[in-house]
RNA sequence: UGGGAGAUCGUCCAACGGUAGGACAACGGACUCUGACUCCGUUUAUCUAGGUUCGAAUCCUAGUCUCCCAGCCA
């Protein structure tokens, strides 16, 4: 979509040498989302990594589902995923699961006893704890770490037949019980876990870790690039030792199930990037699922939840404002906080020049054009677009009595202020230019009713028309108006750094309570008219979107994707 | 006190021994039938200290700060 040039970064630099070195006939990567829980932003940014690195350069990127946990992982996740990364406009090579190479991965598992290499231990969870050490301090080897292999085998077997009890026993690698690197002493490789699997069933009962399934997956389905996060980097000792251990491109006995499956296997390379983060915002899915569950937010699909698919979608910010605002923040090793500021920007962009503008009143004041008939009633022509001529035009109702917003209406206004003013001139928009005569208050003062009079020569097309005035300002005709809900998001905290627990308060501490705003709203009859998931501004309030399941032409609902720039209200804050 | 990684405007990203540049933000101005969009301008940065070099953000040395790791999670 973007016909700006993309953006060098480290990784995709890596891959360009590579290339020109002859390292490898195409490139492969994949995105391999454990399906746990809903996609957020942060994810996009490695979608956009690893499936923008293999479109760049003709290459493939598999979608594979890291499934090696079977109590925490659920097939309503692995749908949602693949819509989230259909959303983003990315296609995958091939719909893959770890769990597709179980077999694989065991046999690789039986390789590693045969070479003496891994071992079965019978150490409680807590005892192998015991036997780590500390960050500063080695581990001890666990006493049943020179079994013989023979005996290893079979009890691996046994493991594998249900003999045992969760938790009994592990296969461990067997590396070095005083590395400085924790990953290195001797890590488990695979665990029992009597309980049903989301895509095998109940075909297995001892499961791979992610350390040994994700490297043979990476290795089976020929990656070149393994592009994971920064916390890996110090898995990549591991990474590497499994395939010194495992040539899983060079073992007859893969090749049959190999075969089976159309896997072309080669070494693949594991390098390490920085997440995503945005300000105001939490990624964590434990604290996402706290939203949730606490009733904090509507679901996940709640336009304010950080979630791509779901969420974005919802509230009507495009794929393209998303995939933009990753482009721009660069893919480095450093980590850091983007501002919110930044996606807002690429959501008003994209949205300028593809949202048509429609007039809504939020917060209404009633305005009656004094010389104006009773009956006066016509139908006003407007551009759909201020810059593009071929978005057509829409008639809008004019009459004797209208909506304008509140704020443009004030008795006695702060210097500055250009909207209507007792005894001042404003324009209508499309209309012409109205003085204001006269003010109708109820009897606690407030203001219920702006008498204007219209200046017939400014009308649109005629020569006063181009007479100047300091303010523009929208309305909507009273009579023909819609009344529509229109729920105003803003953001769900309050501080920059809501992770932040120094000062004692937690995420929850820091939520906003007005982060939604439910009002009732008017709207110019065409907006009757309007599809679900219709993206439009209303002028001078912001981007809106008609929700994609609650919307019907005779109950309208909209949702605020964002506002639009506000120079006035910084200036008179 | 172990291992791994990272430090450039307020924020993010460039500069790969040769003028520290861009985006966003902020501020000022122009334009405007959206206080939008657009346009113009301004402010602000190389973690510190040494060294090498005609020349250092970049190379070397020594510090400092920040982040990650002690799941049979990923």
């Amino acid at each position: 979509m973007s016909d700006t040039p993309t953006p060098n970064h480290f990784i995709r630099q890596i891959v360009i040498d590579d290339l020109a070195h002859g390292k490898h006939a195409g490139i492969a990567t994949r995105f391999p989302p454990e399906p746990n829980g809903y996609l957020h932003i942060g994810h996009a940014k490695s979608i956009c990594l690893n499936f923008g690195i293999a479109a760049e350069f003709n290459g493939r990127c598999n979608l594979r589902f890291d499934d090696t946990n079977p109590a925490k992982e659920d097939p309503e996740y692995v749908t949602a995923i693949q819509e989230d990364v259909q959303w983003l406009g990315f296609h995958w090579a091939e719909l893959r699961h770890a769990s597709d190479y179980f077999e694989l991965i065991y046999r690789c598992a039986l390789k590693l006893i045969r070479d003496g290499v891994a071992f079965v231990c019978d150490l409680s969870a807590e005892e192998v704890r015991e036997h780590r050490g500390t960050l500063t301090q080695p581990g001890r080897n666990s006493p049943f770490r020179d079994r013989p292999v023979a005996e290893n085998l079979d009890l691996f077997a046994r493991m594998k037949a249900g003999e045992f009890a969760d938790g009994s026993h592990t296969l461990r690698a067997k590396i070095d019980m005083s590395s400085g690197n924790i990953n290195l002493r001797d890590p488990a490789l695979y665990r029992i876990r009597k309980v049903d699997h989301q895509n095998t069933g109940d075909a297995w009962c001892i499961y791979p870790m992610y350390d040994f399934a994700h490297v043979i997956s990476d290795a089976v389905e020929g990656i070149t690039h393994s592009l994971c996060t920064l916390e890996f980097e110090d898995h990549r000792p591991l990474y590497d030792w499994c395939l010194d251990q495992l040539p899983v491109w060079a073992m007859p006995e893969l090749a049959d199930e190999l075969d089976r499956l159309g896997l072309k296997p080669s070494r693949p390379r594991q390098i390490e990037f920085s997440r995503l983060n945005l300000d105001f915002l939490v990624m964590s899915k434990r604290k996402l699922l706290t939203l949730v569950t606490g009733n904090h937010v509507n679901g996940w699909d709640d336009p304010r939840m950080p979630t791509p698919c779901v969420a974005f979608a919802a509230v009507g910010s495009p794929a393209d404002a998303i995939r933009n605002f990753i482009r721009n923040a660069g893919v480095t090793k450093q980590e850091s906080v983007l501002e919110f500021s930044l996606l807002e920007n690429e959501v008003r962009n994209d949205l300028d020049v593809r949202a048509e503008r429609r007039m809504a009143v939020i917060d209404p004041l009633k305005v009656v054009i004094v010389n104006l008939a009773d009956s006066h009633e016509e139908s006003l022509t407007m551009a759909n677009h201020p810059k593009d001529e071929s978005r057509g035009t829409r008639s809008v109702p004019f009459s004797r009595e209208l909506w304008i917003e509140r704020e443009d209406f004030m008795e006695v206004p702060p210097k500055g202020y250009h909207r209507m003013v007792p005894g001042g001139e404003v324009r209508l928009r499309g209309v012409g230019i109205v003085k204001c005569e006269h003010v109708v208050k109820n009897s606690n003062d407030v203001v219920t009713e702006v008498h204007c009079t219209l200046d017939g020569s400014t009308r649109h097309g005629m020569s006063g028309a181009d007479r100047k005035v300091k303010g523009t300002i929208h309305w909507v005709s009273a009579k023909h108006a819609l009344s529509a809900e229109v729920r105003l998001y803003d953001r769900l905290f309050t501080v920059a750094d809501p992770d932040d627990d120094n000062d004692g308060k937690t995420y929850r501490d820091h939520l906003n309570p007005n982060s939604v705003r439910v009002v009732n709203a008017q709207l110019e009859t065409s907006l009757a008219r309007v599809a679900a998931e219709t993206r439009l501004q209303f002028e001078r309030l912001g981007y809106f979107v008609a929700d994609r399941v609650d919307h019907r032409a005779d109950q309208p609902v909209f949702n605020r994707i964002c506002t639009l720039r506000d120079s006035w209200a910084k200036a008179a804050k």
